[in-house]
RNA sequence: GGCCCGUUCGUCUAGGGGUUAGGACGUAGCCCUCUCAAGGCUAAAACACGAGUUCAAUUCUCGUACGGGCUACCA
C-alpha cells in the first residue's frame, strides 16, 4: 500500500517552525516513497482558530515549497461524523454516556491543576474506572439523554492489559491501560475532542502514516485505542524530537516571539531554499554525510526516517544580540545560498525585495538589465539576507546614499587633504574615454602616485564616497559599477565630508 | 505526583567495545588583500555522573542527576 501522510496544523497563530519542519518531514517522506502528501487544517477550536491563520499556514507552505496533494481538508467539516462515530460506540458499548456535570477549569492555570489533581490521586489511590457511568445500561443512557440530560462521551478503557506500538524513530512503546482514564470524546455540548477528531479523518483521509512531533507520543496510545474501537488499521507512528529554545524549553509564541515565526523569516529576507535545508538538519541527518548544502531533490533522496534523531535539538538564538537574532548557522546557511544560487533564481528575488523598498525600476529588466545582474552578482558576496541588498546594498541604486558614521570618521575624516583631492580625482576620472575597471585602477593609481599619497588612502576614501560605507567589493568594480558621472559627483559631493 | 522520552565541543551533529572522538556554525590566529567578506591553513572546544559486564566502555546494562514531553469536557 503506498504511502499516505499528512500535515495537520491548527489555525491558532503563525506556522511555527517546529510545525514547519514537521510538514516539511512529511512532505520528503512522501516524495522519497512516491506516497501522497495532505494537509488538514484542524480547526475545531473555533474559540481560536482564524482563516487569517490559515492562510498564514498555506502561504508559509507555499514559500518553503511544499506543495500538497489532493484537497484539502478542514477537520470542522467532518464535525458531524466525528460525533455520529462516538455515538456509534456507546451504541456498540465500547463508550458510554458521563452524566457528570462539567467542572469550570480556568485555561490559564491547567498544567498546575493537573499536577496538583495527579498528586492528590496518587496519595488516595485512583480508579481510572471508577466512573459510576461507565456501567449504566444502554436503556437507561439512552433514556436520560432522551429526557436532555446534558452528557459527556468517554471511550471504555480495559480495566487489564496494555497497548503498544513501534514507533519509527523511539521504537517500542507500552503503556499500561491503568495509566490511562477513560477519555472524553465527546464534550457536553457535543463538541468532538482532538484525539478523536485526529483519528477519524486519519482513518478518512487513509493516512498510513502519522508523522508528528514527539510531544504526541505519549497520546499515541489513546488514540490507538480508538482506532481499536473504531475498528480500523492502525498506522505507523513516527515521531519527531522536538525543538527546543536555548534555555532548553519548548519554543513557543508566548516565550520566544517572532522568532519562531516562518513568516519572519520569509519577511526579513530568508531565502526559503536555504531555511528549508537548515529546518531539515533540525532533528534529522543524513547516514555517512558530511555535505550540509542540499537542494531539495538531495533532501528528497537522502531523507529516511531511521535517520531522525531521538534527542530535542535547540534552536539557538539571543535576544540579547541582534546579530544573532536567529540561529547563526540558519544565517550562514542563507548566506552560502545568496552568495552561491544561480544568479538567475537570486534575481527575482532581489526584485521582489527592491519593489518593497523602492527601489525597482522597470529598466532593470530591460536596457540595464545587464548592468543589473552584474552589479548584483557583485555586492551579493559579502551579504547574510536578501535586506541588505536594498540595505547595503543602496548606494549601488539610489543617489540618496546613507553616510555611515564610522566610515566617514575612519576614512574621510582621518585625512585633511582629501578636501582637495576627492575632487580632484573626480576631475581625473571626468576625463576618462572608457571607463571600466582596468581604467579606473589606472587613472587612481597614476592620480596617487602625483598626489604622493597611498593608493590605499584614495581607495578606501572613494568606497566610502561613492557607498556610504567602509566595507564593499573591490574599490574598482565599485567605481565600474557606480558609473563614471556618478562616481565623479559622488567624488565632488564627499569633499564636504572631510 | 505518575507515565514516557532524552543526554558527544557554546550550538547543529558523525561515530560506535580498542579512534589523535570526525565535520559544520560560531570564536581566535595566520595567509591572501584597497576595506569587509569569501577562500585556504591553524587553534581552543565534547562523550552528564556512578556502578556493572568485559582484557578493554564514550559505545552494552542498571542506577543517579539534569533536561524535556504528556497527564484537560485544549489542540
Amino acid at each position: 500500500m503506498s504511502v499516505r501522510v499528512r500535515f495537520a496544523p491548527s489555525p491558532t497563530g503563525y506556522l511555527h517552525i517546529g510545525a514547519a519542519r514537521s510538514a516539511l518531514f512529511n512532505w520528503l517522506y512522501a516524495r522519497k516513497t512516491g506516497g501522497t502528501f495532505l494537509l488538514r487544517i484542524e480547526d475545531t477550536d473555533f474559540q481560536r482558530s482564524t482563516d487569517e491563520s490559515t492562510r498564514s499556514i498555506l502561504e508559509g507552505l507555499k514559500w518553503l515549497g511544499l506543495d500538497y496533494d489532493e484537497e484539502l481538508v478542514f477537520q470542522s467539516a467532518n464535525a458531524d461524523k466525528h460525533r455520529a462515530a462516538a455515538l456509534r460506540l456507546v451504541e456498540e458499548g465500547k463508550a458510554y454516556r458521563d452524566f457528570t456535570p462539567k467542572e469550570q477549569r480556568a485555561d490559564a492555570n491547567v498544567k498546575q491543576e493537573i499536577a496538583e489533581r495527579a498528586r492528590h490521586a496518587s496519595t488516595e489511590g485512583t480508579d481510572h474506572r471508577a466512573n459510576p457511568y461507565r456501567d449504566l445500561s444502554l436503556e437507561e443512557s439512552n433514556r436520560r439523554a432522551t429526557e436532555g440530560e446534558p452528557f459527556a462521551v468517554r471511550l471504555k478503557i480495559a480495566r487489564e492489559g496494555h497497548s503498544s506500538f513501534e514507533d519509527a524513530v523511539y521504537g517500542l512503546q507500552e503503556r499500561d491501560y491503568s495509566e490511562i482514564e477513560d477519555l472524553v470524546l465527546l464534550r457536553s455540548d457535543g463538541h468532538p475532542l482532538y484525539n478523536l477528531s485526529v483519528v477519524c479523518d486519519d482513518i478518512e483521509m487513509r493516512i498510513t502514516d502519522v508523522v508528528r512531533g514527539q510531544d504526541h507520543l505519549t497520546n499515541t496510545h489513546k488514540q490507538i485505542l480508538i482506532y481499536e474501537a473504531l475498528g480500523a488499521a492502525i498506522p505507523r507512528f513516527a515521531h519527531l524530537p522536538l525543538i527546543l529554545a536555548p534555555n532548553k524549553a519548548k519554543l513557543s509564541k508566548r516565550k520566544h516571539g517572532e522568532v519562531v515565526s516562518l513568516t519572519t523569516y520569509r519577511d526579513r529576507g530568508f531565502i526559503p531554499a536555504a531555511f528549508r535545508n537548515f529546518l531539515a538538519l533540525l532533528g534529522w541527518s543524513p547516514a555517512g554525510e558530511e555535505k550540509e548544502i542540499m537542494s531539495l531533490a538531495e533532501l528528497t533522496e537522502k531523507f529516511t526516517l531511521e535517520g531522525v534523531h531521538r534527542s530535542p535539538a535547540v534552536f539557538n538564538f539571543s535576544d540579547a544580540d541582534p546579530r544573532q537574532w536567529t540561529d547563526q548557522k540558519a544565517l550562514w546557511m542563507n548566506a552560502e545560498y545568496i552568495r552561491t544560487l544561480p544568479i538567475e533564481e537570486l534575481l527575482p528575488m532581489v526584485r521582489a525585495e527592491f519593489e518593497s523598498a523602492g527601489l525597482w525600476r522597470a529598466e532593470y529588466e530591460t536596457s540595464k538589465r545587464e548592468w543589473f545582474a552584474k552589479t548584483i552578482d557583485l555586492i551579493r558576496q559579502r551579504f547574510y539576507t536578501l535586506k541588505d541588498f536594498s540595505g547595503q546594498g543602496r548606494a549601488y541604486f539610489a543617489d540618496d546614499i546613507e553616510f555611515d558614521d564610522a566610515a566617514v570618521a575612519k576614512n574621510l575624516k582621518k585625512e585633511p587633504r582629501l578636501k582637495e583631492l576627492l575632487p580632484a580625482l573626480g576631475q581625473r576620472i571626468a576625463q576618462v574615454k572608457t571607463f571600466n575597471v582596468v581604467t579606473a585602477e589606472e587613472t587612481l593609481r597614476a592620480f596617487a602616485d602625483e598626489s604622493s599619497v597611498k593608493a590605499g588612502l584614495l581607495i578606501n576614501a572613494s568606497r566610502t564616497a561613492l557607498t556610504g560605507q567602509a566595507v564593499g567589493p573591490s574599490m574598482f568594480d565599485v567605481f565600474d559599477a557606480i558609473g563614471q558621472s556618478r562616481s565623479v559627483a559622488r567624488l565632488r559631493d564627499a569633499a564636504r565630508l572631510v
